[in-house]
This record gives C-alpha cells, structure tokens and sequence, in this order.
DNA sequence: AAGGCAAATGTTTTT
DNA sequence: CATTTGCCTT
C-alpha cells in the first residue's frame, strides 16, 4: 500500500502522530507546528490503513470556518467524490449535536419543528421572563442571566441542579432559569448550550441509541482540544464509550475562551480518563523567524502551570521586533499607515499583513487613518451576516411560515415594519396566551374572536394575521430564494429600509437582497428536512461572516481572538499599554492575567516575518484621555530581541522603559512576590507601577481582594 | 403608538 | 466618542 503522499514531507514528531496505531492520541500542537495537517492526514491514514470507512470517522471543529477547511483539505488528499465526505461527520460540537438531535426528536423529547435560539433571541425570552417575573433588572442584569444559564448549561447542570443557597443573587438566577427552561419547553426551543446538554443527556437516556453511535464511530477526533467546556467533554467521553479511539489535538498556551467556559483542565483529565494516551509534541514551528519565535516563548514562560512546550525553528533569525512609542492613539495608527505603505512599495501584498488588537474599539481610529491615507483595508469582526437587524427580521418572516407559534419570531416582527400594534395590545396577548397555555398566533385568533380588542387594535392585528395567510399562500409552491424574495418585498419590510434615510438604510436594503442569494446558493445537507427549515436551523448555527466577501488586497484588521489560528508575514500588534493589553478587567486575578498573556502569545505567534509593536503613551478612551504605562507584555520580551522606533517628531524621551522591568526598584518589591501588608495581611504583587515616590504596586490580597498601595507610605515585607 | 431627546454605558467571541 | 436605552412628548 502506497502511503508515501500521507508522509512525505513531515517530520519525525508530525509522522508519529499521523501513522500511530489507532489509540487514545493527545497532540500537544505548538503554534505554527503544522497541526491541521497532522490531522487531516491523521484522518486519511485511519482510512487508509486502518480500513476505517467514512462514516467511521467523526471529525469535530470549533467553527464552521475550520470545519469547511477540513472537509475541504480531506477531500483534496483523499481524492474520493463528494458523497463520501457527506457521509463522514465533520463539524462543530453543536452542529454534530443539532443533527443528531434532529434525526432523534423524538427520543429526545422535542417538538419535530424544534427551533434553535441564538444568543440575540435568547436574550429577548430572558427579558420577557423578567417581564413575567416582576424582577428589577437594574439590581440583576439580564445579561448576567443570560450567562449565568449559559454557565450552568456548559457545566451540565439544568435550573433543578443550581444549589438554592441562601444567596440572594443565585436565588433570583435559578428563577430566572427555571422559568427559562420551562419557557423553551413549552416553545420548542433550544439554545447553543442545549444541544449539546440535550444531546447527552439523550444518550445517557436511551442507551440503545448510543450504543449504535458508540458501535458506529471507531475514532474521534477533536481540533483546539483546549477550548473544549465541560459539556463538551462530558459530551464526547460518552460516546467514545470503551472501543472507540479519541485523539486530541492542542495547545494549552493557545487557550484564550476560558471566560467562556473553556478548560485548559480538560487536557490534564484526558490524559487521566482515557488512559494509556499516546502523547505527541509537534515543537517545530514552520511560520517564524526565530526572533520572533524567542520572544513568544519568552513571554508564555511568564505563566505556571504549563504542559511545557518550547518552539523552535530551524529557519532564520530574522528582523528584531520593532517596537514603537506612539505619542498617542493617532499618531500609533499613522505609524501603522506608514509601515502598510512601506511593505507595499517594497513590492509585498496588503493582505499579507495583519494589524492585531486587544478590544474591537481599537479598530475605528486605525480605520479612519487608513481611509485617509488611501490604504485598503479589511476588517474581520463586528456584526455577521444572519446577526443583523434587517436579516434577522426577515428571518422572523420565514420563522413564522415554517411555523406559526414560534413566539419569537411572532413578537420580533408583529410589529415590525410599524402597524399599529403597540406595547398594550401586545401585553393583552401575552397574558391571554399564558393563561390558556396559547402562543401569541393562537392567542390573537382567539382575542380577535372574543372582541377583546378596540377597534382599532383589532384592525391592526387582523392586517397582520392576513398578511401571514396571504405569504404563506403565495408562497406555496415557489423555490427557496423565490419564497425569501416574496416575503422580504411583501412583508414590507424592503419597503420600510427603503424609506429609511442615510447609508444606513440602503445598506440594509443590501443585505436583505443578499439573503434573497444566500438562499439561491444555499446547499441542503440534509434532505429529510423541508428547505426552508434547514436553511433558518443553518442561519442560527453559522451565522456568516461578518463582512461580505471582500476579497480585494486588503490589510487585514482584527482582534487578537479572531486572529488564532492565521498567519502573516507582517503583523503589528497595537495598543501594547496596560489597562488596555492586559485589559483592565483581567489584571486583578493573576488567572485572567495568564489568559491575557496566552493572547499576547497568539497575537506574537501570528507574525512569519516581521513583528512590530506599538503603544501610544496617551490614549482617548471613550472620549478621556488615559496615560497608561507600556505593556508588561513588553518587558517580558528579551531586550536584546527589541529594536525601539524613535518617534518622528522631535519629542526627545528618554527610552528608560526597559529599565524599570524586572530589576528590583529601591523599595525590593517584584512581581509576583508575596508580600505583606500590616493591615491588610499577606497578598501577591500583581503590577509595578511608577518609580521613586510615586512608586505603587497592586497588591491581591487574600482577604481583602486587589488594592492599589504607594510604597513610600506603606512599608510592604517580602514574605 | 411613534418619534424625539437626554442619560447611561461601555472586553475578548462561537455556537 | 458613539451607540443604545429609557422617558417624555405629540
């Protein structure tokens, strides 16, 4: 048997992970250390030479992007027809989790039409849950409900399973949840945490389904292993039972979601759970110069508790890292233009650059400087494709067709465009429909029927009831893209954008014609389900890009989150300052800082070639100005690997900030010591700030949280 | 019920 | 600074 093509061309740790005996596999992948690769011909070798047939396989991502790029790399190495790829299951935690949720709604105790509620919709039930509760959402804010269900949702535990303490707060939350839970139930609703939690708990309920999903895969494996939840993991150590092979692919310094629910910690309990793991470590980096290499390396030691990883390369060493001491946010993003220029009269690619950020606000002032300097641009995040306003509503339109009770859809566009349906008709029809169990639908044929309404509200809601009829009439027999274009233009929705003024409104009237395409090219994956109903559960579970295909030379701008998992040969990593990188937010608990402090490490491990870092000295941030000091992050890079920019006006500064790192200042303290306090008691020194008198540190005190402390008053002791 | 003005409020993002 | 939310007026 030929394998030569699966091999070639990897190296020796790369090899032993792909054309290892189908086993328990961790792959502790490095930055740039070829870990798609290792995976797809990972997958290619089962099937080859462990007989493995496609439906074997389940292959899981944590995007759709990166779930596309391995269906389509796989197709490319094993040269079979599409349908062979179709039958293997490749995709994201939850889009796995959907389809087996839609093949086993019964089973799983769900309505055949159940409908996914993204985080926009699932925050507007939480509001009308608040509603019906009388709870003051300025004392418990509904976002924190809503996280606090996802929370409890990525740890697997239902509102029955919340401890009901004595704590007010947790108290208000459970309520909050089990109404919640119970509003889905009723609506045949499912959030992204529930797909996953029902699916599960689905297996652990009917042990006969499992057990064919158990006996049907032979190997499991699972891309940015790191970013797995406890759901998630629960999720897969169920079906992988006792026969099948999982393997692992990751990296604990790339782990930056664990605000949201991620465990680094699941890479340590793999090793324990799925005992004997066969574990691989792909170190050599193939992206960086080794400069560039030293100095994330550099920065990652500053964290404890690493599986221990270090990169190497044997390319060059490159450039040192330029780092540049803007004077304030402007003038860092004139740099910035300046740089892009330079690279592209060197005869370079625009979007073989990449301008990296800590927070999404720091993209308007770089935006503004690059349009007026004429440089092309592109900027990944913000608002996507099916998340916008219009989009969403026309989608409600299309909900309401499939599926008339769908409350959701019901009180997004009742009134909407505007038809007269005010807030106190609307509150009539909720109490009507909560007290004889109706939903909105229902409960407006029977008010109608019952005279409840004034004339004129009854108008109104008899206009909108024949509007739904006459689309779902007319709509009877047309195609996909012909029904979308129908109710977009006849549900007047097309009509109200038009008539709404500004850019705005003609973007909108865009991106509603944009829908009309996305239906044209829409691709069923599943032909039991009607079209229009695969379609809307595809708009919930990936909702686009976030910018319509631009694909002209463009600089590429994003934040550091969005960059994982890209390359460029030059990148600048912007707003180096603390308070901004590290955010405000994460500096005070020394785990957060460590989050951030992987993210610098992303962030540096981008750059192939060239790396430059800047930091304005002052800063407006939401209109106030801000002095913040240079990014510890800098000062953890080698000194010797950091070439500084002198600042083009004729500002003369003393470029002392690399003094002040890591050498002790005149009062003894460091980073990290422990030190104590005589009122506060013993803490660790988290930040430096300052020097001489106006020397302060910012303490985490055990007792007392983090505080603020100048030296020069009060005498701190090493411990 | 709809439109206008003042006040509040600002991480990171996927599914 | 800019956008969203809430209250107030027509």
């Amino acid at each position: 048997m030929d394998v030569s093509d699966l091999i070639n061309g990897l190296n020796d740790a790369q090899r032993d992970a792909v054309c290892a005996p189908l086993s328990n596999q961790l792959v502790l992948a490095g930055a740039g250390s070829g870990k798609t690769r290792v995976l797809v011909h990972r997958i290619a070798w089962l099937m080859r030479v462990e007989q493995l047939g496609p439906h074997q396989v389940l292959a899981v991502t944590f995007t759709n992007k990166a779930a596309r790029e391995m269906r389509e790399r796989l197709g490319q190495l094993l040269d079979r027809g599409d349908a062979t790829l179709r039958t293997m299951w490749v995709g994201t935690f939850h889009g796995l989790a959907h389809r087996l949720l839609r093949s086993h709604w019964r089973e799983a105790n769900l309505p055949q039409n159940f409908q996914i509620l993204d985080s926009d919709d699932q925050l507007r039930l939480i509001k009308r849950i608040y509603q019906e509760l009388s709870i003051d959402d300025s004392r418990w804010p509904q976002r924190q409900a809503q996280w606090f269900i996802n929370g409890h949702k990525d740890e697997g535990r239902r509102a029955a399973h919340v401890q009901d303490d004595f704590d007010p707060f947790n108290k208000v939350m459970k309520s909050v949840y089990l109404a919640y839970e119970a509003a889905c139930e009723r609506g045949g609703m499912v959030d992204f945490a529930e797909l996953l939690l029902r699916s599960h708990e689905l297996w652990l309920k009917q042990p006969q389904l499992l057990a064919h999903y158990q006996q049907r895969f032979r190997c499991i494996l699972v891309d940015e292993f790191q970013d797995t939840n406890a759901i998630q993991y629960a999720w897969l150590r169920v079906l992988a039972g006792q026969q099948c092979s999982v393997a692992v692919v990751g990296d604990d310094d790339q782990s930056i979601y664990g605000w949201r629910g991620a465990k680094i910690e699941n890479i340590h309990r793999f090793q324990e759970d799925f005992k004997p793991v066969n574990v691989t470590r792909l170190e050599q980096n193939y992206r960086s110069t080794s400069t560039i290499l030293k100095a994330a390396n550099a920065v990652i030691e500053h964290n404890g508790d690493r599986l221990g990883k270090t990169l190497w390369t044997d390319g060059a060493e490159g450039e040192a890292i330029d780092l540049y001491a803007a004077f304030n946010e402007q003038d860092e993003a004139r740099y910035a233009v300046d740089q892009v220029q330079r690279w592209i009269r060197d005869g370079n690619g625009a979007s073989d650059m990449a301008l990296l950020y800590r927070s999404n606000a720091q993209s308007r002032v770089l935006e503004e400087a690059f349009i007026r300097a004429d440089v092309p641009y592109r900027i990944y995040g913000g608002q996507r494709f099916y998340e916008r306003l219009e989009i969403k509503n026309a989608l409600a339109y299309l909900r309401l067709i499939s599926n008339r009770n769908d409350d959701n859809a019901f009180e997004r566009v009742v009134n909407t465009p505007t038809r007269g349906i005010g807030n106190k008709t609307l509150e009539t029809l909720r109490v009507f429909a909560r007290e004889q169990g109706y939903s909105l639908f229902e409960a407006s044929v029977g008010a109608l029927a019952n005279n409840v309404f004034t004339a004129r509200a009854a108008n109104a809601l008899k206009g909108f009831l024949t509007l739904l009829d006459s689309l779902e009439d007319a709509v009877q027999d047309m195609d996909l893209a012909a029904c979308c274009a129908h109710v977009v233009e006849h549900s007047g929705l097309l009509a109200f954008h038009e008539a709404e003024k500004g850019e705005r409104g003609q973007a909108r009237v865009e991106n509603l014609q944009e829908l009309v395409g996305a239906c044209r090219a829409f691709e069923p994956d599943d032909e039991d389900t009607p079209v229009l109903d695969a379609f809307l559960d595809r708009a919930a579970l990936d909702a686009g890009d976030a910018q319509a295909d631009d694909y002209e030379e463009a600089v590429q701008m994003m934040t550091l989150h969005s960059a994982k998992g890209l390359e460029f040969p030059f990148v600048i990593l912007c707003g180096m300052e603390e308070n901004l990188f590290p955010h405000r937010m994460s500096a005070e608990e020394p785990g957060r800082l460590e989050e951030e402090r992987r993210l610098c490490y992303v962030g540096i491990t981008r750059a192939m070639q060239k790396l430059v870092l800047t930091y304005a000295e002052n800063r407006r941030v939401y209109g106030k100005e801000s002095f913040n000091a240079p990014s510890r992050f800098i000062r953890e890079i080698p000194a010797g690997l950091v070439h500084e920019v002198r600042m083009k006006a004729a500002v003369q500064r003393p470029a002392t900030y690399l003094a002040q790192d890591d050498a002790p200042n005149e009062f003894g303290i460091q980073l990290g010591q422990m030190v104590r306090h005589h009122v506060f008691g013993e803490g660790v020194v988290l930040n430096i700030e300052g020097r001489g008198a106006a020397t302060r540190v910012q303490v985490n005190f055990a007792n007392e949280g983090s505080k603020w402390i100048m030296l020069q008053y009060a005498k701190l002791e090493p411990v």
